[in-house]
DNA sequence: AGGCTAATGACAGCGTCTGACAGTTGACCA
DNA sequence: TGGTCAACTGTCAGACGCTGTCATTAGCCT
C-alpha cells in the first residue's frame, strides 16, 4: 500500500511480528533474485528461507513481482513529494530535474532501513536486465508519468485533458530518464555516474530536438 | 519469426495447413481476448475454438502474449522499413514523423490479409487497457526504440555509444507517440483521430520543452 | 505403395497464484 | 487469570501458463 514503514505504528507484538516477517521476506527475495536470478527463484524457496509457508508470502506480496518493486515504489513516492515542493518559478523541466536530484539524495536512509542500499542497486540492475521485470518497470513508469503530469499541470494552472503540454513534457523527460537508467544499468559506474549521465543527457534534450545536429562529436 | 506471410512460399499442402491453423488460432485468440478479456481467456479455450490441442497453440505462439502482439510486430517492421526509406535531407525528427504516417497508410492491406483491421484496432485498445499487456507493449516499444536509434545514428553518421543524441531524440519522440497512443485508446475517435492527435502533439514537443509556456490555452 | 519426416495429440509435470478450511496466537475484557 | 474474538498462518486442492516426452498421424518423395 504505502512505501514508508517506520516505528510510528501503535506497536503491538502482532504488528511487530508482521513487519519482521515482511522485511525478512523482502530481503530474502531480493537476495535470492540478485544472486540466483529472478525467474530461477521460486516463491517456495523465498518462503523457506524465512521459514514461512508459500501462502504467507502471497499474503504479504500480491505477487512475486511486487516484492521486486517494493523499494522502487518508495523512490517514486519520494520523487513526487520533492516535485510538489519545487518553487513555482522553476520551469516544469527544471522542477522535474531538481526533484530527481533531491530525491536521490534524501532517499538513501529510508532505503537502508529496509535493505542495504547496495542490494537495492543490484536489484535495479536486475530489473533492467530481466525481460519480465523490465516490462513491469516500464508500466509502473508510465503510471508515475501520469501522476507527474497531473502535478505539472497543477503547477502551471493547466488542464491535462485539454492542454497536451504537461503530458508531452513529462513524456520527453521520462524518455530521457529511461535511457540513462538503462545505460547506467549496463555499465559499471556507481550512483554518481548515474547522476552525471542524467545531467548531460537532460541538458542535450532541447538542442537535440531543435533539429540541426552539428557534427560536434564528443567521441 | 517474420511478419509478412503471402502466397510466396512453395505452397505444399503441409505449409498451407500450417498457415491456416496459425491464422485461425490468431483470429480466435484476438476475438476471444477482445470480447471476453485477455486474462479471462484461457489458452485451452482458444485451442478448442480451432479444434486443436493446447500444446499445438504453444507450437505456433511462444506464449499467450505473443498472439496478442502478432499484428503489432508487423506494424513495427513496416515503420522501420519506411524510416530507412526517408531521404537523408530530413531531420531525424521529420524522418520518424513521416515514417509513422507512411507506415500507417501502407500497412492496412497487410493487416487485412490476416485479420479484420477493426479487430486489430480493438486489440490495440485491449493492450492499452490491460495491465500485463501494457507492460509487454512498453517493453517491446523500448526494443523498437533501440532499433530506431541505430537507424537514426546511421543516417547521421554518428555512433550511438558515444553520442547520446540519437537515443535522446528517439526517446522523446516515442514518449510522445506513447502518450497519443494511450489517449487515443481511451477516447472513441477512429484511426483518423489518432493521426490528427499525433500531428498536433509532435508539433508541440519542441516549443514545450523550450521552457516558457505561454498560457495560450487551446481549451 | 512404402518409407521418411514433420506436425499433432495425449500425458505428466513445474511454478505462480487463489480459494477454502482449520488451527494457532496475540489482543482485549471481565 | 482466564476466556472470547479476531487476526494470522498452514495445509490442501485446484486453475492456468507453459514445457518435455513420446506415440500417432499425415504430408511428402521415390
Amino acid at each position: 500500500m504505502d512505501g514508508q514503514r517506520a516505528a510510528r505504528h501503535p506497536a503491538g507484538l502482532r504488528e511487530l511480528k508482521k513487519q519482521r516477517t515482511r522485511d525478512a521476506l523482502l530481503r530474502a527475495a531480493l537476495e535470492l533474485f540478485t544472486t540466483r536470478g529472478y525467474e530461477e527463484t521460486t516463491v517456495d524457496e523465498i518462503a523457506e528461507v524465512v521459514d514461512v509457508s508459500q501462502r504467507t508470502f502471497f499474503r504479504y506480496f500480491a505477487s512475486k513481482e511486487e516484492a521486486a518493486f517494493t523499494i522502487q515504489s518508495m523512490v517514486e513516492s519520494y520523487f513526487v513529494a520533492e516535485l510538489r515542493r519545487r518553487p513555482a518559478r522553476e520551469t516544469p523541466f527544471e522542477a522535474m530535474h531538481n526533484a530527481v536530484l533531491d530525491a536521490w539524495n534524501s532517499i538513501n536512509e529510508a532505503i537502508e532501513a529496509l535493505v542495504p542500499v547496495e542490494l537495492h542497486l543490484r536489484t535495479y540492475r536486475l530489473i533492467e536486465s530481466t525481460p519480465s521485470l523490465l516490462a513491469a518497470h516500464l508500466r509502473r513508469a508510465t503510471e508515475l508519468e501520469e501522476r507527474v503530469a497531473l502535478v505539472i499541470a497543477e503547477r502551471e494552472g493547466l488542464d491535462v485533458e485539454t492542454d497536451p503540454r504537461p503530458r508531452v513534457a513529462v513524456a520527453a523527460f521520462s524518455g530521457v530518464m529511461r535511457v540513462t537508467g538503462r545505460l547506467w544499468g549496463q555499465r559499471e559506474t556507481g550512483l554518481d555516474g548515474l547522476l552525471e549521465l542524467t545531467e548531460s543527457y537532460l541538458d542535450q534534450l532541447v538542442p537535440t530536438l531543435a533539429g540541426d545536429w552539428p557534427r560536434t562529436r564528443g567521441s
